[in-house]
DNA sequence: GAACTATATTCCTCAATGGGAATATGAATC
DNA sequence: GATTCATATTCCCATTGAGGAATATAGTTC
């Protein structure tokens, strides 16, 4: 993994917010959806975009994907997603979502791996 | 200053080298071209690119322009340019050009600002 | 003021990106 | 096997970015 492609994942806001969720835990594409307001092609391409440079690891429970942080990050890559945790803290949007991923939290495990249905 | 600016600028390896230059001192231009060993025209705009988000700023001295890091940086801007420098550290290409600038730095020294002439 | 120097800007082309609408895929359920 | 559900993919369009050739700009020097 090169660290431009880490740079590449990070100038997107919206990729930013996921990263920012993904620290506190793996999580499928509709909880990601539903915490950041967000449609569900925008979320499931950034996710994908986040894959495809090796951000982030997805894994298949029936229809949902699962997607986290890698489990061997890279020096770089945890280097980087330590300076965005500090960076990200106290602006409004980052801690808007993970007081929605609080909140949510219940309700997500409430079904399974998957509080969706 | 948005971080997302910052990530953008951090994106493109020839501003990942301008900056890991950077880091040492401001420089004007033809300096960072001789070092990088990139054309003028790419150099420039790469230099102006990281103006318009914030990264550098410029001082005029006759026929030169001094570019160099913030005086006042952001807290963020601070925080990923040591970030930067951490994952660069070992990296082929940007020891490379640190190496060419010490073995510059006397040259370009010699001429009042700047020793292009 | 003419020539030179360092740098910026303008065109151009090409590739990548973001976003949305619509559709495809594939697993689960009835 | 038809439907539903979660997700991915395809097409479309508009914007941005990178790179280079050529030209403009503006300060310096003769």
């Amino acid at each position: 993994m090169e660290l431009v492609n880490i740079y590449e994942c990070l100038c997107d806001l919206t990729r930013l917010r996921l990263l920012n969720v993904l620290a506190h835990g793996p999580l499928c594409v509709c909880h990601f959806q539903e915490i950041l307001g967000e449609p569900q092609v925008k979320t499931s391409k950034h996710l994908a975009y986040l894959r495809s440079r090796g951000l982030v690891e997805v894994e298949r429970v029936g229809n949902w994907r699962i997607y986290g942080l890698p489990a061997k990050p890279s020096r770089e890559l945890r280097a980087n997603l330590a300076c965005l945790q500090d960076c990200v803290r106290e602006k409004a949007v980052f801690r808007r979502d993970l007081a929605r991923l609080k909140k949510l939290s219940p309700k997500f495990a409430a079904t399974g791996p998957c509080g969706c249905s």
